[in-house]
DNA sequence: TATGAATGAGTTTTCATTCAT
DNA sequence: CATGAATGAAAACTCATTCAT
């Protein structure tokens, strides 16, 4: 018979993952020391250097978790057999709920986006920017297919790929330099919110009719 | 005869920022020491702190500098006498050609929006940021009397202002993160660019027909 | 069987508390390096700033370590049942036993007297100044006890007694200035330099017969 | 004819010596920058620099001023001539009066005591501490020759007139350690003071009838 | 596993001092 | 005389990381 807990283990990496998460959106990397993570957790630095190599390991598996934790929202959706507005619109909304509902992974990395462009000086913490990148390239393809679909169906407007795709990915993730949950604040609020920006980011991609101002 | 310029205006100080600018750009703000910047400008430390109290108010500087910089550009067209959506989109393209022109500026600040929400403990540097956030209340504030102009008016669908605010200016922010100037690159492009991405805020504020397939 | 001591204390703060005493008597607090020292116990800063938050709270150590140092010779003398004269006298030789005995530890204290009246920014570093002003503060009331009680019982000259106590400690710590240990110096020596002072310091307290030569 | 003030120019000196003595009496001498100093009096550092080749020949000019202006307070009274015990007290009277009187000159010199024991690498530093040790040693030489003869002559205590002298030198300058002029403060409050203090001083090297009460 | 001690390299900051004007 | 810019050397502190237990 068990002493206590069922699943006893695995939970370290996890607390100390959710910790560093928080600890990293709260006062950004750089500001953060290991302590700062330890102390969060009413562990010690040797604690955490057991579960991870480094600082720079944490911040990669936070970086692993919030794609790994978007895609597993957004991909399902991606899949089920919608045309293409209705598939980006339903990708967009799970999207900014994934942002706002586990706000502090997400902040840490859209506000480290362009950290490890250069860096990362050992062998295992290139692998592991390289893994994470071609996570990020997957799912930025998810959308990416997406458009490209609508643009070829005229369902979204013709225009270069890259630029369009870039710009509304950063329209969905600015939830995570706003958004901080109110006091009484429900699901339903939030869904609004998701609503509301993925109606823009549908918008923005949408086929124009005719400037009725001409525009200079 | 002299234009306008204070003539003996010693430029220490725009060098040491645009040097700090560049280095904060390329390689983060925690990233970058003193002495880097120093380097960069084939000076000592010493200088730096002659013009600048701290590495913050450095910071603080390079965002000031980013915020009158696109202020210049952008007022100009706010006060000009058009109908909303021209307004906005003339605004649009503005702020954009704006973020690629001065990149360097722009993605110090994009890069760092939320530093010093916690932190500054002197007063001076309480003051300077204090200043800041009201210069991009200012600057947010041109936008957001178009827009709501624009809601009023029927040129722009109806929907809270504050989310569609910061959502459109995260849209027209994002060059920051993946723009970078290209091999024979023309000033022509860049207006490419910039009309693209302000084709897209303009639209994503537009109102919409109707749904023609049923959203969820 | 062990008499008292908690066996594995790590004395490594005593050492680096010694250590900082000694510089600090030598070099003056201001003109020691944390660097100086480490390099007196063969360690590097790092260390020391293991053990102690900041330069400053190893000055805080050392003036209670002072503190503590007195009253454990004082106390046990003001606590013995004698009359005041006496009482008093015994005090003072404690007193300047411990001056001579720990030199480095009470000359530290003596020339940094009023450090720290401003200064200390951290609220951690304000909470040590608050309890080694009340450490000090209980210290001179032993003092000022004996005083009061002398003035009362006629053993003392009545006067102000705040200016006599400061004035009478300044008397009994003045061997921090000016003693250094003789070559072939005995304990007797030492105790024959306390008897002086202490000799002193209660004749300052005596009450005076008539002045025989008028004094203007 | 002069344009305005009588005697123009020999001020500054005077202006930027009192200055450093406030700031050094407030801060201490190496809290005390010399730009601090330079604020004080509403200029820059190159104004002190014109006047004093170093922070050093700052502190050294207020050593200065201090020995100096007590010396003119006491030596006329020392020269006086009368009985040591109306004359010793007459010298104690005064030396307190100049340490409360010109407070910012004496507490820089007692809390800075044993500064330059080791440090000033300058031949012209040197050479001035010299001259300072010298006034110095002048100055105590009254005190010393006072108790040398009371000692002969019965009016003191006979005992080591080392010791003695600089105990009651100690007790004498205490008021630096302690005092700060209080609200509405008389020139005859100051005196009375003066007179607690000096009376100490003379009872502490009076003739001790016989004990009492038995010391141990 | 986890802790606490220790390290060492780096970073920000301070400041006395010099110098051209 | 006085200023403002610039320097250079030192110093306090930080912190990721290692290691013995």
């Amino acid at each position: 018979m068990a002493l206590d807990s069922p699943a006893k283990a695995p939970n370290s990496r996890r607390t100390i993952l959710d910790a560093a998460a928080a600890c990293f959106a709260r006062q950004g990397f750089a500001q953060t020391s290991i302590d700062d993570i330890a102390r969060a957790i009413g562990a010690t630095k040797g604690k955490i250097y057991h579960h991870f190599r480094s600082k720079g390991e944490l911040l990669s598996a936070v970086r692993k978790s919030s794609i790994l934790l978007t895609s597993a929202q957004v991909e399902p959706v991606f899949l089920a057999n919608q045309a293409p507005r209705a598939r980006f619109h339903s990708m967009a909304m799970a999207h900014v709920r994934a942002m706002i509902e586990q706000l502090p992974y997400h902040r840490v990395v859209i506000e480290n986006l362009r950290k490890g462009d250069i860096g990362p000086s050992t062998p295992h913490e290139r692998a592991l920017m390289q893994e994470i990148r071609t996570l990020q390239r997957g799912y930025e393809d998810l959308f990416r297919t997406v458009i490209t679909q609508g643009m070829q169906n005229g369902a979204f407007h013709s225009q270069p790929v890259s630029v369009a795709l870039h710009s509304v990915l950063m329209l969905l993730n600015a939830p995570v330099f706003w958004y901080h949950p109110r006091q009484g604040e429900t699901a339903a609020d939030r869904v609004a919110i998701a609503r509301q920006i993925a109606d823009m980011a549908l918008a923005a991609l949408t086929p124009r009719a005719e400037p009725k101002d001409p525009l200079p």
